[in-house]
DNA sequence: ACTCTCATGTAAGGAGTTACATGATTGA
DNA sequence: TCAATCATGTAACTCCTTACATGAGAGT
């Protein structure tokens, strides 16, 4: 469901575009919030299509199909945004480890520790290069105050940090044991 | 493979246990962090025996089956603990919303966050009244120095609260321009 | 007797991943 | 001509959800 309404509101926010176009704009884009690859993506707009939600505009070089949103596609993302509780199941690799960490020896978790340490300093900082960019490129024809996607970067850039410095005080905590 | 971590991770924690005992384990103690009903566990524990991580030490009354982890389970779980690195993919509900929120008009927009806060609150209360009772209730034999769980709940309300936070400023941002 | 909790499973379907497969166009 | 990128799809498989199905034991 997730990925249809992704889909929806990429289509909204940038115009029409192909499936080409939107897997693109999933790797970049909505990369930190939702993921989704071609093979996903390309049966998922043949079924909107079906459903009526999205239409082929136009037929272009190689192939390439234009989708568009239609009013119905419109109402069901809009839907989606006032009426969905985002109650998403937990499902957090991270957590997992955290949870079982004390099985280990603390030499051991501590290196766990290290390692987890180090991949959430290297997510924070493209999220803050992205950040950078963003708050420096000209401002996009708007489509509400604030900027598409911004507010979820800010959020994705606090998790971060805050896992960070979780890490952090752990590392501090199980050192003092070691 | 994750549940299969967990279930490991269970076993090792709690020792030998039904499958039902598990599945209770999964809405208690490891809910925030990982989710499994027992259509998923039961099948996942034949599998595992198939596979020699786990044996059935006993059967008992109305068809329970007791499980024990078996040596090569212990180092199944303790080789995804040091290596494996926890990249989940990006999936978040929260953050799919708070990205196309731009999408809406900002009355509608703060009505959603207000929800999502809501929400938020709800849980943050959870996991604080279970930091509550963990850190009351006599201490269980120690497995490490540190309680099982605990660094996985510290994080889980870290992150709550920083959510929480999100959604405050994000109001007061959007409430502004409204 | 009845109900509740214990206890185990299967089946159908949706969502997601990885790999396979194909062909057009552009630019060096 | 060769490689890269554009562009679309399918197939097989795992993982997860929801619903169906069954029966034993414990307590009232």
């Amino acid at each position: 469901m997730s990925l249809r309404i992704a889909l929806l509101g990429l289509l909204t926010a940038y115009g029409s575009a192909s499936g080409y176009d939107l897997t693109k704009a999933f790797e970049k884009s909505v990369a930190h919030v939702w993921q989704a690859g071609h093979s996903q993506i390309y049966p998922e707009l043949a079924k909107m299509t079906a459903d009526g939600l999205v239409t082929v505009e136009a037929e272009g070089a190689r192939g390439r199909k234009i989708y568009a949103i239609t009013p119905e596609g419109r109402a069901e993302l809009r839907a989606w945004l006032v009426g969905h509780d985002p109650t998403g199941p937990a499902r957090n690799e991270v957590a997992l480890q955290a949870f079982l960490l004390p099985l280990l020896d603390p030499g051991e978790a501590l290196a766990v520790l290290e390692r987890l340490k180090a991949y959430v300093e290297h997510k924070l900082a493209e999220l803050e290069a992205l950040w950078a960019i963003k708050h420096s490129s000209p401002v996009p024809e708007g489509t509400t105050g604030v900027r598409f996607g911004n507010l979820a970067l800010d959020l994705g850039i606090r998790q971060t940090r805050t896992t960070l410095a979780w890490a952090n005080d752990a590392i501090a905590a199980i050192g003092r044991r070691a």
